[in-house]
DNA sequence: AATGACATGTAAGAGGTTACATGATTGT
DNA sequence: ACAATCATGTAACCTCTTACATGTCATT
């Protein structure tokens, strides 16, 4: 048996409710897209995979036109299993963007090249930031009366720091990138 | 030929100054692990194909005991390619961060668990921090008299502005978890 | 009439990690 | 004497992404 971590993503999404496969890409997409990812290609086997070991069951919806809606739930077995690995300590964090990698290299293109990967790593970054602001509201709105969503904001409040910062970086880069030319146009 | 990221990483080093497998894997720990990284597994094989495409050129220092070391350089057409890939918009930036993911669930799971998860997050983060603010002070000594280095100080910091703010939210998230009213239920 | 949301899935391949194998040299 | 660093590499495995395939229903 594997473990992979998009097991427990799916089996952590169900603890809260039952779902679907599209159900859960959707809640991965909008809740949890600023520190994981999982798309179709993972969540339908894993899903199966899981119900083969009874960690979740299903229950079919038939349809006669179209596929039939599969609602998943977790079982007693998935919630220990979830248990047991939320108590193991965490990977590292693995950070990968392509965007600093290409302006760490900067030195061999020219200026204006960089600057519009500064500045679109910032209106990635901005828009990301936009949803969590969103989501941060809209958990808020709902922790007054269920408080199961406390641990949940916990990454969204991480997500809107870190998000913050990286935009005040741009603009600082940006700058610095800016005032750079400007020295080297008075050398000459 | 694919094109992975691992080959402009490798390319883009050696475009600072040519180096053997063993010295590129080096660098990239140091310098770009808050941003990427690859190993052994996928650096000697690329430096195999590189060369084989004539971007990179190789030198062979004999040695009769153990391996020879193999001194790698960019090629004109090396620059090249590294430079078309510059110019080319990079790709959305991709964060894996386990913790969150087990944060994320912590109603399943007594609180101390979850505080034990950031507090380890937290010294990961501090660890990485102190390295980045070494390489900052590194780089800009070497910056007044080598402008080369510029470029590769902005993901610097970066990195420090993010693990700054992620700090703070490890302090304040498990103030958070511990000044909140404990609802029955959930907790074992 | 078209778009987007709902809903299922597969197959191939790219990308990345881990464990293994080997051994000299340099510093404490 | 022991540990760390220098130095090469492979093979198996896992993970993840992408492209494909199909079709309904509700809204604009």
């Amino acid at each position: 048996m594997k473990e992979s971590a998009a097991e427990f993503v799916i089996l952590g999404l169900l603890s809260y409710t039952s779902m679907t496969g599209y159900d859960i890409n959707k809640a991965v997409k909008t809740r949890m897209s600023s520190f994981w990812d999982i798309g179709y290609g993972q969540i339908y086997p894993t899903l199966r995979m899981l119900e083969k070991d009874a960690y979740v069951t299903k229950k079919v919806e038939i349809k006669e036109n179209g596929p039939n809606r599969k609602v998943y739930s977790v079982t007693n077995k998935g919630t220990k299993k979830l248990q047991e690995w939320l108590m193991k300590p965490a990977k590292p964090e693995i950070f990968r963007l392509e965007a600093l990698l290409k302006i760490a290299f900067g030195e061999q293109v020219p200026k204006h090249v960089i600057i519009k990967h500064i500045e679109e790593l910032r209106a990635r970054t901005a828009e990301k930031l936009e949803n969590l602001i969103f989501l941060e509201k809209e958990v808020n709105a709902h922790l007054s009366d269920d408080e199961g969503y406390f641990f949940g904001l916990l990454p969204v409040l991480l997500g809107i720091n870190i998000y913050r910062s990286s935009i005040e970086w741009a603009d600082a880069a940006t700058k610095m990138i800016e005032e750079r030319k400007q020295k080297e146009g008075n050398v000459r």
